[in-house]
DNA sequence: GAGTTTGAAACT
DNA sequence: CAGTTTCAAACTC
């Protein structure tokens, strides 16, 4: 076009745009009348500061809320009537994030990355004279300030063709210059966003077209103001959902191998608990119910829109596919909500606190009973008839059978390991359950054949157990919450899957299962599990009560979660 | 920095 | 309301 490039004011004013000079002033335009402002300058005026004291309504209300740097004193707009739950985010220019390619443009003063207050964003308009809602500083409610605009007219010089610009735009859509992002309640848009996480906060009103650009570039409204495209988008091949590895590769980058480690060990323990966890990734945030069709005869496949309508599971080889791009699924644990790295920093300090309880309980118990196993120690040691020193010297010791207590008949199939008895029984559950009922109730073997050093080395492995039985009790919380939440997948997922489906992998098995030392336990057994990794829960009710911790340690097959672990 | 691409806004 | 044009930012080279 060019129309008015360069021409400064003798751009021919649009139909809309009556262009009076008088002096009536907006609401909001404050007390700039000391103050001379060229015609067609860019330099927004420079004035003494602008009393707040403004009450009359605005004709822009789009941003008043921003943070503005003290250099841009054109606009204090008193905030407008506005619907709670409003961003006061320039669409166009949140100042967010700028793509990892693009280059830095140039920056206004304050305009940070850091979460600083920021200085609007300088337009370059040059045909729009500022006017239109294509230029940023009118659009958010300002007066171009330090813009490199041409032929402005957003300044308090030409404040009343300014308002009927207003006007004018807001007869044809009085929502104009209202926010078009919706929050969420939850604010805190930095913090997560300087660890590279994406805010998906908010939803735009009216939605993004994008058609090119996959809505992850700053094209697209609703990537430039962090959120997630929502039912009211139009795109075409969007990519900027919940779970689209597109987005997620673009936001987190460097972050990507610690998401892959917590998925690596999410995957672990989910895989000791059910298989829900796989392609139950929670599908992408947006539902475009009427975008699945509208879509239909666009160049987006299919299979895009039906992932991101479908609110259940996405694996992303379904939009990867649909991308070009390698199918691959996308693992999500369902314990990947209920595990967070300071509950990691928690258990293990928790298990520091344990272990260091342990080893003075340990160290006062052990005083005691020497004291009392020093007069019958000779009497064990004739009965042994035993060629281990060791075992003799333990039993003098640390009265090996009374600290471990019953569930050393469970230790019975640790005979001829090297491991101490005890961390085998926790690493080898299992299987010495399995065994246990063979074996001869009495633990004819006693596991302490192999410490070298006797007394110390029983003294750690009765840290050890202490610490290994707090870390199993809390490894079954955590499988718990998992099938817990496996529960209420496999229900919604009754209603949905085929009846062959639904009878393979989600209807849930009870299972009264004997276990060794005459204790069973009912445990709610999903068939994937293997029989020989049942996962206790907190419902599994012990028909025989114990009063033992140990015993208990010995009979909660929960350890093969931990080898994964 | 120039040119191109993109999508919202404006217009028909 | 749909299609087209205009516009300025985003992006690429």
């Amino acid at each position: 076009m060019g129309e008015g490039e360069g021409e400064g004011d003798k751009l021919p004013p649009k139909k809309d745009e009556v262009i009076t000079q008088d002096s009536m002033k907006s609401a909001r335009q404050l007390d700039f009348t000391h103050v001379v402002h060229p015609p067609h300058s860019n330099q927004a005026p420079v004035t003494s500061i602008p009393s707040p004291a403004v009450t009359a309504t605005p004709p822009i209300t789009t941003s008043q809320a921003r943070p503005v740097s003290t250099t841009t004193v054109a606009t204090p707009i008193p905030p407008p009537p506005q619907p709670q739950g409003l961003l006061h985010v320039p669409i166009r220019h949140p100042e967010r994030f700028e793509s990892p390619n693009s280059k830095p443009r140039p920056v206004g003063v304050g305009e940070t990355r850091d979460g600083t207050p920021q200085k609007k964003k300088q337009c370059n308009c040059k045909h729009s004279r500022c006017l239109k809602l294509y230029c940023e500083c009118f659009a958010s409610g300002t007066y171009c300030d330090g813009c490199n605009c041409v032929n402005c007219f957003n300044n308090v010089e030409f404040d009343t063709a300014r308002r009927e610009a207003v006007q004018t735009i807001l007869d044809r859509n009085p929502n104009a210059f209202k926010p078009k992002i919706a929050s969420s309640p939850h604010g805190g848009r930095d913090s997560r966003e300087e660890v590279g996480e994406p805010v998906m906060l908010g939803k735009h009103y009216k939605g993004c077209h994008c058609k090119k650009s996959g809505c992850l570039k700053k094209y697209c409204e609703c990537f430039q103001a962090n959120i997630l495209c929502s039912e009211n988008c139009k795109c075409l091949d969007c990519k900027n959902f919940e779970g689209s590895e597109d987005r997620q590769s673009l936001f987190h980058g460097e972050h990507s191998h610690n998401v892959a480690y917590l998925q690596h060990v999410n995957a672990a323990i989910t895989g000791a608990i059910g298989s829900y966890g796989f392609a139950s990734a929670p599908g992408p945030k947006r539902k475009k119910g009427q975008e699945f069709f509208y879509n239909q005869g666009t160049k987006d496949s299919p299979t895009h829109r039906l992932g991101q309508a479908n609110t259940g599971r996405t694996p992303s080889s379904e939009t990867d596919s649909r991308a070009g791009g390698p199918s691959k699924v996308v693992y999500r644990s369902l314990l990947a909500d209920i595990i967070q790295p300071k509950n990691v920093k928690a258990l293990c300090s928790v298990l520091v606190a344990v272990a260091g309880e342990a080893a003075k309980a340990l160290t006062e118990k052990r005083l005691a009973d020497q004291k009392e196993t020093s007069v019958s120690s000779s009497v064990q040691d004739q009965g042994q008839g035993n060629n281990k020193g060791t075992e003799i010297e333990i039993a003098a010791t640390g009265n090996q059978a009374e600290k471990s207590g019953p569930e050393d008949s469970s230790s019975d199939g640790s005979k001829g390991r090297s491991l101490s008895p005890d961390t085998l029984a926790l690493m080898c559950d299992e299987r010495d359950t399995m065994l246990m009922v063979a074996a001869s109730p009495k633990g004819s073997v006693e596991p302490t054949s192999q410490l070298p050093n006797g007394g110390q080395d029983q003294f750690y492995a009765e840290q050890e157990k202490v610490v290994l039985t707090k870390f199993r009790d809390c490894l079954n919380q955590i499988i718990s919450c998992g099938e817990l939440k496996e529960s209420n997948f496999s229900s919604s997922r009754m209603n949905l899957d085929t009846p062959a489906h639904t009878a393979v992998k989600v209807q849930p098995v009870v299972q009264q299962r004997p276990v060794a030392n005459g204790v069973s336990q009912t445990i709610k057994q999903p068939s994937q599990l293997t029989t020989t990794t049942p996962t206790p829960t907190p419902t599994a009710t012990t028909t025989t009560p114990t009063t033992s911790a140990q015993t208990q340690l010995h009979k909660t097959p929960a350890l093969s979660e931990k080898k994964d672990l």
